[in-house]
RNA sequence: GGGCGCGUAGCUCAGCGGCAGAGCGCCUGCCUUACAAGCAGGAUGUCACUGGUUCGAACCCAGUCGUGCCCACCA
């Protein structure tokens, strides 16, 4: 682990739980490289001028949590504000992207409780049906055992127990991040409440008739031994043959052709298309079918493609979905060949072997029969895996429960198209609206013993009873009854979500507080399983949405925007940066690239600069400490308030407002950014500099600094709390002597605007910049006072004298000026003697190129002001702005053209 | 096969009609009493290409090329 000392670089740090209230007071003799501060071991000398997160955040975040901030209440007459977390997976653990959504999550519910709502963020995980169960299953297998030596209790038993063990280790790293959650609300789709959730909603649907059971083939992993649903099915680029068999005899033959030629054990009949010429004559004919003494028709179905292969298709309705729905058409039998592990059940040689075996079998033996293997070629087609153990997926004709969605879909749709749910950003809505208007029936059971359990009993004469959840089954087993053995998918339970973590069946408070949530943050990759799910269910139940807006974030990938994967090598453990740079540099870097749905990319050197901007922070207030900034207490007067004073207010309330603007937009960059500039730029490079001409002053004026800087630090401190929470309270409570900023109230645009100000610190900046370009070029070092005459009278920097000798290392005018060269800014003079130093070719060569590029732009401007149709239709502003520019480049030329005579 | 997006500095990306931007990286000089995890200064672009609309295009339109993702019952 990489602490403190470790990441500055081994420079001593005596005290590291020092706080920034004691620095204020002994710092004063703090000596910058303490290496060369000599030999006073116990002086505050020693003192950290590096932020060590690792110190604080801890101790910050349980603290928060003892003191309840997370927990909401139903009872408040606050407005709600809900989040529910997407539920990650009991086996899981937090990965980048968790990290990435997490922090947007938070940040938004701290602000939200910080501008007063009840702001309740609720946590919780999913039980992850087939990925816990094969996780359990594995460990058996280490021990030599399966889960049907077990038997179901004891295995379901079993899960539990792991669960405790090794579940959730997600939620500790939750509290690691900092993710302000209700603890006291956590739940689990597996919990009591949860499960009369499903229980409740399933009898519903089932007596609303929107669930039914049937056959119909569906996705079956052999090695799971388990229906998995579409979405479940991850299709991969396979290799395989292509083979082209002849059926039939004399000259009644008709050449189909197949990726699996194992499943022509089962073919029932050849499809061909009704208007294709070639195969008319054949249609309602029989044809014999190799290797087996049937016959099979050849039937005219359209769902045949005349232009693909030979135009006919063998049709085998127990292993192919089409070839199902070919099969329903027309009436066809299905004759299953393969059991559930993908082996043959046909008898004959084939018998027992294996679904890739049986392949290669089947078209070993149809070569030894003359003609019947017309061409065989390699063929690269898409196949599905399961997602869950990559096994190769095999449509099977099987008993499934099913959801009928369309109605569901319709309400969901119609819940986004109406504008009860918002996407953000919109464009997303397009895909959102592809799934669920297309969206097929659920299959809904899963053959896994870990899930919530169909409840359904079958009685003795074959009769199925749906059982509610608080009824008792329709009778025992000694009567003949049975429960259905299958589970349900996990997404059911998710579905729920929303709603059945606050309570629902049951009319609770937080129901009625916190329904509908008030958004839903999530990445654009699941909007269709999960989304589309949790909208169905939650305007069925409900008659409401379950969210107000849904709020898609883009996938997190490395530095060089790569996705992360373990294959590529490039995967992060967020804790990793966490430690080596505090959970605020990994969040704020995040938050940074956020932009709306689209991908974040991210690497270590960026974590990097966000930690040296909580260290940035961290000076800054140390520095405002060290001068005594004060929190309380009304503002000064403007009329005791200098122009930089004025100007950084102004911009402080401008921020305020912009900083509000994004977070409704749910722009995580832009304000990121935006607070990033302000503080650094504005605040610290600025504002802290210009300040300190008043601190030096002392008496009212070193007064009224501190409490405009003490103002602006607060505001900001807060501003950035909801994306920083950690550095920002330590430092807050510092400045402030405050509770906390988890509670302490969101910043409020006071409206404060100085238009006047601000011109005249743009000016003053221009200045000082201008002079230190030539300071850097004529070769003087930063530090090094040069003295100088200032002539500003008549201009924008009258009032500025003091800031500038301060901000540009001039020392009061002496006698010799020697050489001196001068610089007119904004027609006032700087006279620098440097003692016959200047470098006069620098300056020439600076000033010509400077003078070439107001040239230019004076020529650009006036030709634009000479343009007819540019008068005539650009908005005022446009046109008063490309004047003033006009104006700027003339002044500039006659300036430049000044001093390069006098350079001579 | 259908749909959506994206090509802007060395890298990763903002900007989406009115002076081409940021972070990182790069060059120069600095321990300037808040901060060397820092400070000051500097360099860097056919805004993928070709046409069009417009007084004005990185931005709007059409096409081309490149690239990524999603959907689909590609035998």
């Amino acid at each position: 682990m990489a602490g403190p000392s470790a990441a500055s670089g081994g420079k001593p740090i005596r005290d590291r739980d020092i706080g920034a209230r004691t620095l204020a007071v002994v710092t004063e003799n703090t000596q910058r490289h303490p290496e060369h501060a000599g030999p006073h071991p116990a002086s505050p000398a020693d003192l950290p001028t590096q932020y060590a997160p690792a110190e604080v955040e801890e101790k910050l975040y349980e603290g928060w949590v003892a003191r309840g901030y997370f927990e909401a209440d139903p009872k408040s007459e606050r407005p709600p504000y809900a989040i529910v977390i997407p539920p990650p997976n009991v086996t899981g653990s937090l990965h980048l992207g968790h990290a990435f959504q997490h922090t947007l999550m938070d940040a938004l519910t701290r602000r939200r409780r910080m501008q007063g709502y009840e702001a309740l963020w609720l946590p919780g995980m999913d039980h992850a049906g087939i990925a816990t169960q094969n996780k359990v299953e594995q460990q058996l297998a280490e021990e030599g055992k399966s889960r049907q030596d077990l038997g179901r209790e004891a295995f379901v038993e079993r899960v539990w127990q792991w669960k405790e063990e090794y579940g959730g280790r997600i939620l500790g790293q939750m509290r690691r991040l900092g993710d302000g959650v209700d603890w006291s609300r956590e739940r689990f789709t597996m919990d009591r409440g949860l499960s009369r959730a499903v229980q409740t909603i399933f009898k519903r649907l089932y007596d609303d008739g929107l669930i039914y059971r049937a056959e119909r083939i569906i996705n079956w992993c052999p090695r799971c031994l388990t229906a998995i649903s579409d979405i479940e099915v991850e299709y991969q680029e396979d290799s395989g043959e292509l083979v082209s068999l002849r059926y039939g005899e004399g000259e009644e033959t008709v050449v189909v052709a197949t990726t699996r030629a194992e499943t022509m054990l089962g073919d029932t009949a050849v499809a061909v298309h009704p208007d294709d010429a070639r195969y008319r004559h054949l249609i309602g004919r029989q044809i014999k079918l190799p290797l087996t003494d049937r016959s099979i028709p050849v039937v005219a179905d359209p769902h045949v493609d005349p232009e693909f292969g030979t135009g006919a298709v063998k049709v085998t309705p127990a292993h192919d979905p089409n070839d199902f729905e070919i099969g329903r058409r027309h009436d066809l039998p299905s004759l299953t060949v393969l059991d559930e592990r993908g082996v043959i059940t046909a008898h004959g040689p084939f018998e027992g072997l294996d679904r890739f075996e049986a392949r290669a079998a089947i078209v070993h033996a149809l070569r030894g029969q003359g003609r019947v293997v017309a061409e065989k070629r390699p063929y690269v087609h898409s196949v599905g895996h399961c997602s869950r153990c990559d096994t190769t997926v095999e449509p099977r004709l099987s008993m499934q429960w099913w959801v009928k969605v369309a109605p569901l879909a319709q309400a969901a749709g119609d819940a986004v198209r109406d504008g009860r749910t918002a996407i953000h950003p919109p464009e997303m809505a397009s895909r959102y609206f592809d799934w669920v208007d297309n969206m097929h029936d659920w299959t809904i059971s899963r053959q896994l013993w870990w899930g919530h359990r169909i409840p359904v009993w079958y009685g003795p004469d074959g009769e199925a009873v749906c059982v509610g959840p608080d009824e008792e089954p329709p009778g025992t087993e000694a009567e003949g009854w049975r429960q259905d053995p299958d589970v349900l998918d996990t997404w059911f339970s998710s579905g729920l979500w929303p709603f059945s973590t606050l309570g629902w069946p049951d009319e609770t408070p937080d129901l009625a507080k916190f329904y509908p949530t008030s958004v839903l943050v999530t990445g654009y990759d699941i909007i269709f399983f999960w989304v589309a799910r949790m909208m169905m269910f939650g305007t069925y139940v409900m008659d409401e949405v379950p969210f107000r807006s849904i709020a898609l974030t883009g996938l997190v990938r490395d530095e060089h925007g790569k996705k992360m994967s373990k294959s590529f090598g490039n995967v992060v453990d967020p804790l990793d940066w966490m430690e080596a740079y505090g959970s605020d540099a990994v969040r704020f870097t995040l938050a940074g690239g956020a932009n709306p749905g689209t991908d974040v990319p991210i690497g270590e050197d960026w974590v990097k600069a966000s930690r040296n901007f909580a260290n940035k922070i961290w000076n800054a207030t140390r520095f405002a400490l060290m001068n005594g900034a004060t929190v309380t207490g009304p503002l000064p007067d403007a009329a005791e308030m200098s122009a930089a004073d004025r100007w950084i207010l102004s911009r402080l309330n401008e921020v305020v407002a912009e900083t509000d603007r994004h977070y409704e937009d749910y722009q995580f960059a832009r304000l990121s950014d935006v607070l990033y500039h302000f503080a650094w730029d504005e605040v610290f490079d600025w504002y802290v500099e210009l300040s300190k001409t008043a601190f030096a002053r002392g008496g009212r004026a070193a007064e009224v600094a501190g409490r405009v800087l003490g103002e602006v630090l607060d505001v900001m401190l807060r501003l950035l709390h909801p994306v920083i929470p950690f550095v920002t309270e330590e430092l807050w409570t510092t400045l402030t002597d405050g509770e906390s900023l988890v509670v302490a109230a969101w910043p409020a645009d006071s409206g404060f605007r100085d238009a006047a100000a601000e011109g005249e610190i743009r000016t003053v900046q221009r200045a000082v910049t201008e002079v230190r370009r030539f300071r850097a070029e004529q070769g003087l070092q930063p530090g090094q006072k040069v003295p100088a005459r200032l002539a500003l009278a008549g201009t924008p920097l009258t009032a500025h004298e003091e800031a500038v000798r301060q901000l540009l290392r001039l020392q009061p005018e002496g006698d010799g000026f020697q050489a001196t060269a001068t610089l007119p800014v904004e027609g006032a003079t700087v006279e620098l003697d440097l003692s016959g130093a200047i470098d006069v070719e620098a300056e020439r060569k600076r000033l010509t190129k400077d003078l070439a590029a107001a040239e230019k732009e004076l020529k650009q401007t006036t030709a634009k002001l000479g343009n007819e149709g540019f008068l005539g239709k650009a908005p005022e502003q446009v046109v008063e702005k490309i004047r003033a520019r006009r104006a700027a480049a003339e002044s500039d030329i006659t300036r430049l053209k000044d001093q390069l005579a006098r350079l001579g």
